[in-house]
RNA sequence: GCCCUGGUAGCUCAGCUGGAUAGAGCGACUCCCUCCUAAGGAGUAGGCCGCAGGUUCGAAUCCUGCCCAGGGCACCA
């Protein structure tokens, strides 16, 4: 079943057939609500990109394109105009109106999901912080965007696994005993380690401290930060479905890492110098060849990612790794990896993260859990709350380094956009529940539908359009646009348009569209993993 | 030096797989509560889209060079 939009675009693409065009060149053009009121419901540039198929001047394939489609639709449509260089601007009737409508109502709360060409089996691994700490606020917005970019590729029709790569081996997790160590014995943190007060916290709550052995300390230490970590996400509304430690890639006859070095050996990629095992992964566009084993013998945390990744690689279609922009420089050799492994890099996608800063009266924090100055994702959620946590961390793409401003985010008033979104999702819940009366289908005619009201039914229908991309993108701040559009957008019909007490036909018209209204925002809302309350 | 990401309104940022007069939020300035939540609403001002070339009917968007900012260039993880 299309939605209306994609039933509008089906009819294009079938007029360019009409009018003696390649319908095939339709599908790279753009159909979307017009820019201003003089151009229409719907602007759209495809006559400038089909008229070379039938090898006409794209202002006069436009006017044949209106008029085929004018005869499809069917009374849908009122009028057309060609406008600039070529582009077509459709006047839709109040009958396409309220079809649209219709159709978005019955879909409910599923409408525009699994959109999906090809439904792929994701897995996406984000945060992955080590535990060695607690969770900073930036690691709010791996979180955020990690989990919002799940639930966008499941609502698109993909299959997705959420993944937290437990680095729970190696130096850092050394340091940390020793740091604990030294905390319990009241002695100087060695160099290195790690100086946070949540180190004198560990020290105080794991008993004997002070005796016993770093390692022993450190396993110790790294399951309560993680239990920890894993508390803090749960609470942030983060669920993953699985926490995979690094070290069991390491153990067990013929570990898993093991048989990918075995494998990489095999693959006739691998070379020894200077006593240590290197991958030549510049085969593969890589800028150096990388270390595996080093000359100590010990595997390098490159190896076990490779292991780990191959791993992933084999119990899924696709691979997304949220990273740090500390960590681009993971991305060649991870890819030249994949290649030397025998697999297609293209099924790795690892995405940057650029840096957040938090700004307070226009001071900024800088976030380094080694100085132990940071601020964490607890003390960040007790500033602002969940929901503005999540949607501040979202509404920027993440390729861009974000200023999230408290003071802005603690706001409970129209200024603060989330606010002002679940402020429109409960002024609908609050019009539904006074109008009484229940939900009715909607009506195929009835009175002249006011300008508020198709501006809403049209922002409703876009919806399919704003996932997609959004999915396609990996851009869920994309999702965070595209709700307060549609929170503004209903502020502005509710403000315009009387519900309780307008005559009974057009009452039960304003109440379908708001319920629609309601169900989308919270839809959108549930995308980003923000709360959409029936009252403020 | 090489690599990655940015450079758009006073601030924070959308828009970037090319389209019409470049958008939002904040901040600034006006104005509006007999009316479904004023925890609200309406409006105004504010822009050589870093610089210079190129491609195109058309460039904030694509290409090249340069400048600026942040980050990265380990037998650390």
């Amino acid at each position: 079943m299309l939605d209306p939009i994609a039933q509008l675009r089906s009819e294009l693409a079938a007029a360019v057939g009409d009018a003696g065009g390649d319908p095939q060149a339709a599908r790279s053009a753009t159909l979307e609500p017009a820019a201003r009121p003089e151009f229409g419901d719907f602007s759209s540039n495809i006559a400038m990109v089909t008229a070379g198929s039938a090898s006409a001047k794209p202002r006069d394939f436009a006017e044949l394109l209106g008029d085929a489609l004018t005869k499809r639709l069917d009374g849908r449509i009122e009028r057309f105009e060609v406008a600039g260089p070529g582009f077509l601007n459709l006047f839709l009737s109040d009958r396409w109106y309220r079809e649209s409508l219709a159709e978005i109502a019955t879909a409910g709360d599923r409408f525009g999901s699994g959109g999906a060409e090809q439904p792929t089996r994701f897995l996406v691994e984000f945060v992955s912080a080590n535990p060695t700490g607690p969770l900073t606020a930036a690691g709010g917005r791996h979180a955020a965007y990690g989990d919002a970019l799940a639930r966008l590729l499941e609502f698109h029709g993909h299959e997705v696994r959420r993944e937290f790569y437990v680095n729970d081996a190696g130096t850092q997790v050394q340091r940390l005993g020793l740091s604990i160590q030294a905390r319990a014995r009241g002695e100087e943190i060695p160099e290195d380690g790690y100086s946070g007060d949540y180190v004198v916290g560990l020290a105080g709550s794991i008993p004997n401290a002070a005796e016993r052995d770093p390692a022993e300390l450190a396993t110790v230490g790294v399951g309560i930060l993680r239990d920890q970590i894993e508390a803090t996400l749960s609470r942030y509304r983060v669920e993953f479905d699985h926490w995979f430690s690094e070290l069991t890639l390491h153990q067990g006859e013929n570990s898993p890492l093991e048989k990918a070095i075995g494998q990489l050996r095999d693959s006739g990629h691998t070379f020894e110098d200077e006593g240590a095992l290197w991958l030549r992964t510049t085969e593969f566009g890589d800028d150096k060849d990388r270390v595996l084993i080093r000359s100590d013998g010990e595997p390098t945390y490159f190896a076990g990612d490779v292991a780990y990744h191959a791993d992933k690689l084999s119990r899924s279609d696709h691979l997304i790794d949220v990273l740090g922009a500390d960590h681009h420089g993971y991305v060649g050799r991870m890819k030249a990896a994949m290649a030397t492994l025998g697999g297609d890099p293209s099924r790795l996608e690892m995405l940057i993260m650029q840096f957040v800063h938090l700004v307070e009266g226009g001071d900024r924090s800088q976030m380094s859990k080694r100085r132990g100055d940071f601020v964490t994702l607890d003390d960040l959620l007790e500033m602002v709350g969940v929901d503005a946590a999540r949607w501040f961390m979202l509404q920027r793409s993440h390729d861009t380094t974000v200023d999230l401003d408290l003071d802005l985010a603690r706001q409970r008033t129209a200024e603060n956009p989330v606010f002002y979104v679940q402020y429109a999702h409960a002024r609908c819940f609050s019009v539904i529940t006074k109008a009484e009366g229940g939900l009715v289908p909607v009506s195929a005619s009835g009175p002249e539908l006011h300008s508020s009201e198709r501006t809403l039914i049209r922002r409703l229908a876009v919806f399919p359009q704003e996932v997609e991309e959004a999915a396609e993108r990996r851009a869920p701040h994309r999702i965070c646009s595209a709700a307060l559009l549609l929170a503004q957008e209903f502020t502005a019909f509710y403000r315009d348009c009387r519900v309780v007490g307008a005559p009974p036909e057009e009452q039960a018209f304003r109440l379908a569209l708001i319920d629609t209204a309601k169900t989308q925002i919270a839809a959108a809302l549930g995308l980003l993993g923000v709360e959409a309350p029936d009252e403020l």
